[in-house]
DNA sequence: TATGAATGAGTCTTCATTCAT
DNA sequence: GATGAATGAAGACTCATTCAT
């Protein structure tokens, strides 16, 4: 009868949707622009949702950040799994990026958890954590300090994306990752760095 | 001492000084951080005299970014005639780049413009101009597909920076930049792409 | 005494007060005289509460001057009523107008609703609404222009009366309004002008 | 030489320009819209010149407020001396009047006089003047409470003009004051009243 | 004297957070 | 537990007014 004055009955949930909204709107307006009242509005919450659930703004902010994270460690993943499968090679590795940039909302995500980063310490390791999982990715078969660069260039990558309204060329992509990376070594040396042998 | 309540009579300086506040506290705190009240307290100025200068607080952040901009592009042109001086060669553009690595106000100040423009389009120009200014420099001697991957990797190498403590390495630079391009061709034919001629 | 810090639970009743709290200033002090400060002050309510029941000072003056005009509507139904019950006649429109007068409230809530129609549009139609009230009851009786006459005389009695620290005589007031309206026709023919008809 | 960087050399002809601006600005934004700035900018002087000039703003506009009600003043001359010479008869007040209301400039700065009066006692002997200057012109001819009557409703005729988008017709005009003031009395009794005299 | 920079009081408005219901 | 009203701190911005130059 009085069945949903009082709303829905499952806090995990609405925990997630509050979570979400926050992170829609982190990447929309970036960390400072999220309030309450916006959360709330976009999660179809009433104002005090947002508050009994997250002590504070910055508590909801940093799930919401946690979540955006969560988001490309899914996607990383999946990008781990597709380097097993067909092999860590620079063409998969564009295919894969390409495909990734692809996906303006990926893009956004991965740098926000970046750009809030900048200025909250705490957000580092979760910043950190996501580029070092390529690395770890491409280390065992290119050597840690190529597969760094190549993480450093992606980065470079997701950037420029997002700053600019062009996409990159994922040809262009791979010939620069064939270049980083060189051809997966047959006999690797995880060395500190498998240097251009001489000529 | 001559110092009455009143204080100084020097616009130009008086809007400078309160500009630098501005570009000092976006550095630290983000575009989104800064409060006219901030500013004031960092230039010494009263409250008023944030507003009396720029009509708006967006107008104080866009001068503020600009001044950044400006302090960047100084520091490219440094950079260029270093580039013209010494020669155009990884191995040149790695000692600049490490030079720069070292003035944590530097890297901070270019990241700056570059995170403000994600969420403000009118930026978006600022940021293209810098980086595009890197690429010209290196367009000459190795075309516009190597120069391009090359400042792609140092806008990697800058968020790097920006998100870790520690400063990468100069070996590693050049290594990489050497690998993306390649030897400066002798006899620059500076096409779209300078591939590796044969001899 | 149970009041504890934490105000009441009644927020149409607290919105009812802000409301009358900016009618009285509007009348008092007009309708750019008003704040939130002076609001919330004659209301007894914390400052946050003027801005939470309304968007903008803009509302919260709009919604106040409505209410002023609905105070004069309530007291044009009076008037209605007792022009039904007593007859349209000269003289019991001049009772009525003076006992008006003698309600400073009332003439000055009144001719706060025109003035402040002077520079807002918007506020045209409440302003139209009140004298075209008045209109619409004179005429059937006296037709329109005679109607529109005496409406205008008694809006130019209203500010006589604002400004002035003197009333209006009744008997005065009476005797105009006879010669405006002449005699209650008859044999009403309420066509556009009631003209004095030959005998 | 120097000749132009100090503004012109006639502080009276400053004065009044400034005096002008406020006047105007009043008519448009009303009394409490007026800022030093705006005056500065619409008399096309410095802002210092509009504080060197009126010790305040409440100065500066009560004397623009004087000077629109000398505006006023001068068009009532015309009318008195209009009278005069054309007699004071309805027919004659009403093209008067109808003129009067084509300038809506002039139906503007009467009633924002009257207005201003309303919330600055100061300010009402100059609204009361007006009025009475009318009265006067009429009395002499009609007895003091048919011109007041007159008056009370051209004042009516001025704020339904000022409010309205229409302006009132000149015949209905003419109507209602030979309603109001009857014939003119051959054999003035200037008493207080001119009672309507028998058929 | 004329100018406009300087200052701070005061305005509107937004929100995090608290807490009555 | 859930909701949204309540509060005040803080922010952007405007200006009258003062006063150095």
């Amino acid at each position: 009868m009085v069945e949903s004055t009082r709303r829905r009955r499952d806090p995990e949930a609405r925990r997630r949707e509050i979570v979400t909204a926050a992170a829609e709107l982190i990447v929309e307006v970036g960390v400072d622009g999220v309030t309450h009242r916006m959360v709330a509005a976009r999660a179809g919450v009433p104002l005090g949702a947002t508050t009994q659930y997250f002590d504070t703004l910055d508590d909801l902010r940093t799930a919401a950040l946690r979540a955006l994270a969560d988001e490309v460690d899914a996607r990383l993943d999946g990008v781990r799994i597709a380097l097993a499968q067909r092999g860590p090679t620079p063409a998969v590795i564009a295919d894969l990026i390409a495909e990734g940039l692809d996906d303006a909302r990926a893009v956004k995500a991965d740098r926000a958890v970046v750009t809030a980063a900048v200025h909250d310490p705490r957000l580092r390791k979760l910043a950190h954590h996501l580029s070092e999982q390529l690395v770890a990715f491409l280390e065992p078969t290119y050597g840690h300090d190529r597969a760094t660069a190549a993480m450093i260039f992606i980065d470079g990558v997701m950037w420029s994306t997002q700053i600019r309204d062009t996409t990159l060329d994922r040809a262009f992509i791979e010939t620069v990752l064939t270049q980083l990376l060189g051809m997966p070594e047959t006999d690797t040396t995880p060395g500190r760095t498998a240097a251009p042998s001489a000529p």
